[in-house]
Formats: C-alpha cells, structure tokens, sequence
DNA sequence: CTATTAATTTCAGATTTCGAATTAAAGGGA
DNA sequence: TCCCTTTAATTCGAAATCTGAAATTAATAG
C-alpha cells in the first residue's frame, strides 16, 4: 500500500478480455515475477491474476518456482529502503515463471552456406543446436525445403522430443521476405527466387512456422536482452555478409519481413552491387564488397562462393591495421557508408534507439574516423540529437536465439486465441 | 442470416472491454452504420451493440439518421441479388452517427506566412475557416504562441462556440516536431528553434492539444479519404515548400512526427539546403530550391523570404514548358531526388502503399522521365513490385482536414478512457 | 389484412473482474 | 516461546459486460 504510490489506474473494460495473454506476455518480458507484481504489472487485481495464474497452471503453462531468495526487483536501487537482498519481512512471495516443459521450438537459420539449428523449450532456452555447413546455392527450392524438414527432424529426435511437444517454428533467412505472405523473395544465400519455405514446414509438422528476416531476429534478440531498447522504436543495423535492418517497436517486430537499408543507393555509378545494381550501401560497406575491392590490389587468397569467411575478414582487418593505405581508405569508404546507412534510418524512422550491430562491427575502429565525419554532416543535428545509438557486436547465435523469441510471440498469441 | 458464411468469430475475452471505443471507431472510419452493420464489423452480439450505442446516445455522442433510403453497403456489387437501390423488405436499419453536436475541434496549420484555421464538429466537418498571411519568421516564441491561442480565440467567437463545446486543438507544423515531448524542434517557417506551442494552448484552453508535422496531417486526410490506403502501411511523400513525409499504418498515425526523408543526402558535395546542410533531397526538390536555382540563369523576380509563391512557381512551370533547356534539366534533376526519396523510403519502411501529394506535383510530368528512370534502377525490383506508388496532388486544405482527424482520434481515445 | 422479412430489443444465464475481508507464511521483539 | 507486524495470496459476494434464444417492431409483398 505504501509504495502503490500511482493512482489506482483503472484498466476495467479496456484491457478485460486477453488478460490470459497479458499474463504470459509479461512473464515472457520479465521473467519468473510473483503474483503480487503480475498484478501490479498488467494492472489486474489480485484476485483476476490468483484465478488465472491457477488456471494456467492447471494447464501446466505456468509453474511456480521455489521461493524467491532473493527481492525479484531488478538489481537497481529501486527497492528503497529495504536495503538488504535478503529475506524481507511477510509472507515471501512465490515466483511464477513459464513452464519450460510445456513444449519447444525450433528456430532454423539460412545463411551463405550454413543452416543453423536450434531447440529451446517453451521459456526461450537453448536445449541443443547444431551447424550444417553447405553449398546453399547449389540448392533448388524442393532440395531447400527438404534440407530444412530433416534439420528439424533430426533436431527432435537428437532431443527425444516428441511430435506433440513441437509447438512452433521460425526460420530466419538472409534476404528479403513479403512479411504478408512469409515468401522468400531473394536471397544472397540462394540461386531460386520467390520460394514458399513456410507453407511445406507447416505441412511437415502441423504447426505454426514464422518466417523472417535474420536482421528482424538479431534486433528481436538484442532488444529483448536490454529492456531499454526494448522501449519505443528501434532500429538495428546488421553489418556483415550484407547490411541488414530490423525494426522493433516496444519489443515487438512488426512483420517478418527486414528493411533493405543496404540497397539504398549512395551514388548512381557506385560501385557493382551484388543485389545488381550499383552504389548501394551494401556494395561499399557488406565484407564481400570489402573483400573484392581489396583483392583488386592485394594478393589474397579468393574467397568461397564470393563469401570471405571470417578468418579471411580477419586476415584483412590485420593488413589494414598494418597501415596499408589503400586498405585504410577501404575502411574509411566503408564507415562513411554506414554512417549514410544510419543518416537514411534516423531521417525516415525516427527511432529511439539504432543500434549496430553484426561482425561488420570488428572493423568499427578503422571506420570510426569517417563514419562520424560523415554523420554529422548527414543527419539534422536535432534529430541526431534525439536518437541513441548504441554498438552491440553480436554473436551469430542471436539470430536463432531471435528467431525463438518471435516464434514464441506468435505462438502465445495462437495459444490464447485458441483457448479463448 | 444467408449472408453471415463466415464461422462465428469468437471475439469473446480478446476484444471486449473498450467495445465503446470500437463503436465510436467504427462509426469514425466508416460513417453512418445501422446497428447490424455495426455488430458485424466490431465483431459484438446484437445486444451488446443495442446496449452500447443507447447508452451513446444518451450520452449524446451518437444520434440516429433518418432511416437509409439506400441500401448503406459500399456502392458496389457487395449487396448481391437484392438488386435495387430502393428499400428491402423488413425493418429498415436506423443509421447511426456520431452526433456533429457532441462538441467541436480546432485545427491550426503553420507554415511559411501563412497560418490557417479550421473548426469542425465531432463528426470532423468543417464548419469554418480561416487563413492569416503574416511573415512567420519574424515571431518569437511568446508572439507565436499568443497568435495561436488569438487564432483560436477568433475562431470560437465567430462560430459562436462556448468553451465547453471545445473538445481538442490540432496544431500542424511544418517542421521536425518531437513525437514524445510535442515541442517544435525546427520548422523552415520559424526562425526560432525548440518551442512548446503545445502547454500555452492547452493552459489557455484546458483541452488535449495535439501537434502533428504537417506531412503526417495531410497522410491522415489522404489515407481517410481512400479506404485501399489505410489498409497497411502508407509512407506520403509531401512535395512543396519542403519535402516531408507521414507513415500511416492501418489507418493511424504513429505519433505526430514525420519522416525526415526530405534531409536524407544524395551527394555529401551537393547543393545547399536551408537546413544547413549539404545535398539533401529537398535542396533539389522542394520549390524553393528550384526557385532559387532557376534565378541563377533566368530573370526571374526575387521570392519573398525565399519562398517563392504559387504564382511564381507556375511562371517558372510554364517557362520550362516553353522549352527552356536549363530548366528542362533542372525538373529532371528533381525527378531523379523524388526518385531517390521513394526508392529510400522503401526500402527503408516497405510499406504497402506510397502517396506522392503535395502542390510540387504539379510538374511532376516534367520530371516523369528522370523520375521513372532512377526509380527503375534505385530500389530492388521485387521491392518495387510489393509496392503501389500513387499520385494524389492534394489541397492545401488536407493539413487542416487530416489534424482534425488526429486530434478527432486523440480525443475520442481520451473520452473512452475517462468514462472507463 | 396477413404473411414475410429484417432490424432491434428483451431476458436469462455465463464469464470476468473487483473490493473487502480472510487466510497464509514469514520475521521481530518481549 | 508467544504474539504482533508485515507481506502474499485466496475466498466471497456484488457488479459489469457479453452471448444465445426468443420476442418485438416496422417495414414490404401479395
């Protein structure tokens, strides 16, 4: 009663209704949270969360876990005066979380030669994964599909899970997808175009299968890890093999499909892009593009399929710290082209936060020069001003991790749809 | 009963709660609805939307029409085999509206020397106007605010309007305005920079008042008048004095700023723009610029605060159709940045639907060729394909037109919340 | 004038939620 | 150790909202 110190905010008939669905939602948010805070949180009374929370876990969607040792606050300072995380005084609250056994999904993620796998239960957390490297584009449509059906097959049964415990999938893919019809319209990872990978997955195995962007999981990932990202409009710019971008709004993507930032042009004769059209962001800034126009006047080693691998980029990042000039204006070109890439997304989104993201990012200190030269001159300062931006270089296991996480979304709000 | 083939639809615990706040929506986007209509689109049973809309009445915020004389389905081929237009057998359907009388709406629209004025009624007609030409440049914030608050004052006592019949105030910026805090950040038409209009006015008047970039406004009023644009998302490119843009997504705004897209740069040497930078897509686009630039070859007469009038920008139309090279290449150039201008919004926001509007348009088959021929080669084509690009050479009456809807929809919000 | 048709309302029952009071489970102090 | 305080969670009756079925109303067709 003492620190209930906002009015008594009536929710009534607005939010009535999904109140199942906000109850998961926020435990999916917040992690294990005790009834008390449920309550105070979807702004529900103690007596609608005590109903729910019992009948969800009759449903064995929630369970509770052992007392909380610990105050569930977060590690902040916003537990006031109560000083010590011991135990307070009171009846201690016990936590509820998710039920991890009450299924699992799968996330599959196809880049340039490499399908990654990966299970999680239903609370987000990795079980198991596995790595297929592979020549992607040598692949039609039919041989794609069936690839991806196997990897997941042997993914449940490598996890003795059985067919019924399989409650969602989420395929992640470089390139672009019609977040209407989940299509893969084009990928750098593929020679077919406009192939339909959701429909024969689902037919595999009867349930839900989201499609999106990599770039849309990785931001879903990073967002989700930092809970101020994960307010208001964000926009995450992956660099690497391509340059990606995902937008999250208040921790939800909005569709699958990802902003194709790194085809906006920067000059009508720029250099030769791999997408066929020439001056996009991507062909100055994307490592294939860095790689190529290195070895125009370096002797490297060529790279696999026109894909540099990650030793190869690393190999390069040395030369140029070395103090090769040229590799030096290489980087500083490629800063100047990220620096357009989050001039062009804070003008049209208006985010909150950017953030950079991606392996791209090894290289940030040899681009940092130009990148800020040219911000500046780019962006209005009073927008610029207005936005943070922040650099998070990922692990390539975001993107799966992402992808689980909007799996799981799509999958709570079917599950609550279905029960009502 | 016959023509009900969808199944039920649950809408149960999902969608109750606000029903009042769907009623009011429905009634707002698509005009007089008998009950039946009503039921059906919100998904509600028929009693409930009896219940409903009777308390509404008597809360005088609905009213019934005299009955449809026509059938009131769209003008199409939806109403099957009845055939004519005339009267059906069975009751007729009492057509219910938001009551004009509930209360009234004042919309204010900023721009270059010009300030102009709008009252509405609840169902977001106009009933008067009016058009102030004043150098804005030369206001502080304290005259500028003043103004305003005079604007309103006026226009109350012209439209013999109490007080307490006001419900909102919509004020439109051209400009970068803050979605968060409301404050003007920058506006072409001001010569001071980070103004709250917004407190004044709502401390002058003691009602919700709502800022808005004007490129958001006239968004609202072009997608609110076509029901295909308000479906998904809608980016409007503004041409005019300044470039500008609003997103629209399923019909609402999201916030009250617009998209920079005006200042995104094309070459980092280009022309100067009045924003203070290099290159930008206005500094080709926008009439000032092409103003400013033709007068470095023709004997043109000086604009007035660099703003050339309308008059002045249809000499430079004609002279330019009278075959005048340099001219000629000057609207190709803009063809090319208004290219530039879409290609990065969509690849930037994918959007569904793309408006071009705006009195810039006017030339716009001078700059068709330029235009179509960069567009071609500036975003991906399966981009390009998901995309329907639109022409809609608005009024300058859409700004005010489209706040009184934003603020219409902020108000209505409001009321729901407030009667629970 | 009666049958038919379609829109709306009435009525009883189900579901959800809330406020107040009660029970449960701890720590603190004599 | 025993009781008091504190905090968490549940129980219970009342209120609100929604639904399905049936009744009512208001028009046209014959």
């Amino acid at each position: 009663m003492v620190d209930q110190a906002e009015p008594p905010r009536r929710v009534s008939t607005l939010a009535r209704g999904s109140s199942r669905g906000r109850v998961v939602e926020v435990l999916r948010r917040q992690g294990p949270l005790p009834r008390v805070e449920l309550a105070r949180t979807t702004g529900l009374s103690f007596p609608a969360i005590s109903g729910l929370t019992s009948r969800l876990i009759a449903e064995e969607l929630l369970c509770e876990t052992e007392t909380a040792a610990t105050s569930w606050s977060d590690d902040t300072d916003e537990e006031d005066a109560d000083g010590l995380n011991g135990r307070r005084r009171g009846r201690p609250a016990v936590l509820l979380t998710l039920n991890p056994e009450f299924g699992r999904i799968i996330a599959v993620s196809i880049r340039m030669n490499l399908i990654e796998t990966l299970i999680a239960d239903f609370r987000g957390s990795g079980v198991a994964q596995s790595r297929l490297a592979l020549p992607t584009r040598a692949l039609d449509a039919a041989a794609l599909c069936d690839l991806v059906i196997a990897q997941i097959n042997a993914m449940l049964d490598a996890t003795a899970t059985p067919r019924h415990q399989l409650l969602g999938i989420g395929i992640a893919l470089q390139g672009i997808v019609n977040a209407d019809t989940g299509w893969t319209l084009w990928s750098p990872a593929l020679s077919i175009t406009d192939v339909d990978l959701a429909t024969p997955t689902r037919q595999a195995f009867g349930v839900e299968v989201v499609m999106a962007n990599d770039a849309v999981a990785v931001a879903l990932a990073l967002t989700a890890a930092e809970p101020a990202l994960a307010q208001g409009l964000s926009a995450t710019i992956m660099v690497g093999h391509g340059i990606g971008m995902g937008v999250v709004v208040d921790g939800e993507a909005r569709g699958g499909a990802g902003s194709e930032i790194g085809h906006v042009k920067l000059a009508p004769d720029g250099p030769q892009c791999r997408c066929g059209q020439r001056g996009c962001i991507e062909a100055y800034l994307a490592d294939y593009a860095l790689y190529r126009d290195a070895r125009t006047f370096l002797d490297l080693p060529p790279a696999d399929s026109q894909q540099p691998s990650e030793a190869q980029m690393a190999l390069l990042r040395e030369r140029a710290l070395g103090g090769d000039p040229r590799l030096k204006h290489l980087f500083q070109q490629a800063g100047r082209a990220l620096a357009e890439a989050v001039a062009a997304t804070i003008s049209v989104l208006r985010p909150h936060h950017v953030i950079l993201a991606g392996p791209g990012l090894h290289a940030f200190d040899m681009m940092r020069g130009a990148y800020e030269e040219r911000l500046e001159q780019a962006v209005l300062p009073s927008l610029l001003k207005s936005t943070t931006i922040y650099l998070r270089p990922s692990e390539s296991a975001a993107i799966v991790d992402g992808m689980v996480r909007r799996t799981l979304g799509v999958v709570d709000r079917n599950h609550m749809e279905a029960t009502e």
